[in-house]
DNA sequence: TGTGTTCTAGATGTGCTAAG
DNA sequence: CTTAGCACATCTAGAACACA
């Protein structure tokens, strides 16, 4: 699995070095032990200049030189890094503790007469960035923005670029990179040469974004959690008055009366965060300790209007069935997987099934 | 004119290094 | 060992551009 990330790593490196250099390195070993050491891989250079053990390291930039260095001295053979893209400062720090390198935008150091090789300053560009894995927009923060709006309201995505941008609340040069994403992923379709763009496979698409949402966009929300004086706090709290909603477990015993919830989530405009946080008398939540009347509070990012009801854009399926006040289903349902927890989950599949598996049903 | 694509500047985020 | 500032990379909004 990751074994097969760093060959193909590997073979790219080999490709942008042949490229850059008119060289030829065969690739002679992938991923084997010596001496209970796992390597990467293993080269053979041009002239005879003999062969290099491989040590891959993607995002390489986050990771400590030192720790790097030590890691190929310590290989049992003449070692090199190869890495997806090593920075002008770090290629010269490599090159004092003379450590060859390769990248996979052509950069490369290698010192092994008769072969001596210093290529740096080679930018990666637009091309390698979308190659990336993991490089999909439609899953990184904005990218989920847009998708949940499509997700709530399917029809969407057969729009103008500028009205999805509008109605999600991004800028229409990303709604283009989502879109492309989508289709790369699969999730997308181009029927016949007219623009008519519709989802396919949307109950991957929504565990996708279930899955992203907790680790690349919910984190950018996050206003702060809170403490209540008392559990039933929230009772008494109108979020409508607030443009606000809840999320989570509220949420989930609003949809379903089926659970009793512990942890508040409540999804609330930036600009009217201090004044809810004074009305609910919540205080700052100390630093651990304390599962009891916690509230976690994040802000909104999708457009309720809009998502709520747009009529203008034909789609029998849009969600009908909204309580105010509430975020909505696939939100909630996003919130609750997240929590991990074992009733939580049965109330996600219960909203899922109430609320969520019919509207995405494909036709 | 309406639509999609590409480019750029600025904002944001992160690890690194030097200073305390 | 911890902190602050720095350098670099990434991300995104918005505009310019291109196309039909």
């Amino acid at each position: 699995m990751r074994a097969k990330q760093d060959i193909e790593l590997l073979q790219e490196a080999v490709k942008a070095f042949e490229a850059e250099t008119n060289l030829t390195i065969d690739i002679v070993g992938e991923g084997f032990f010596d001496n209970h050491r796992e390597i990467d891989g293993m080269i053979e250079l041009p002239y005879q200049a003999g062969r290099l053990g491989v040590e891959v390291k993607n995002w390489a930039q986050h990771a400590n030189i030192g720790a790097i260095a030590n890691q190929i001295k310590a290989m049992p053979v003449e070692g090199m890094l190869v890495a997806d893209y090593i920075n002008p400062a770090m290629a010269e720090r490599l090159r004092k503790l003379g450590i060859h390198f390769l990248d996979t935008v052509g950069n490369a150091y290698i010192n092994k007469p008769p072969l001596y090789i210093w290529v740096i300053n080679k930018k990666p560009n637009q091309a390698h960035k979308q190659l990336k894995e993991g490089g999909n927009r439609a899953f990184d923060a904005t990218g989920l923005k847009v998708v949940f709006g499509v997700l709530c309201n399917p029809g969407l995505v057969a729009a103008p670029y500028r009205k999805i941008a509008e109605q999600t609340d991004v800028a229409l040069g990303t709604v283009g990179w989502v879109v492309n994403g989508l289709k790369e992923a699969g999730y997308l379709l181009d029927r016949g040469k007219k623009k008519d763009r519709r989802l396919t496979e949307r109950q991957k698409l929504l565990e996708r974004w279930v899955e992203a949402y907790p680790e690349k966009l919910q984190p950018k929300l996050k206003l702060g959690e809170f403490v209540a004086d008392n559990p039933h706090w929230w009772e008494a709290v109108d979020t409508e008055k607030y443009d606000a909603f809840w999320g989570g477990e509220i949420a989930a015993a609003k949809y379903t009366g089926y659970l009793k919830p512990k942890m508040a989530t409540v999804y609330l405009p930036e600009a009217r965060r201090g004044q809810f946080l004074a009305d609910a008398r919540l205080r700052k939540a100390p630093d651990h300790v304390g599962a009891g009347n916690r509230v976690k509070v994040y802000g909104t990012f999708w457009r309720p209007d809009r998502v709520n009801a747009n009529r203008e854009i034909k789609d029998t399926k849009a969600i009908e069935k909204y309580l105010t006040g509430v975020a909505p289903p696939i939100l909630v349902y996003a919130d609750l997987i997240a929590t991990g927890d074992g009733r939580n989950r049965e109330a996600a599949r219960m909203i899922h099934e109430r609320y969520i598996a019919e509207h995405l049903r494909e036709d």
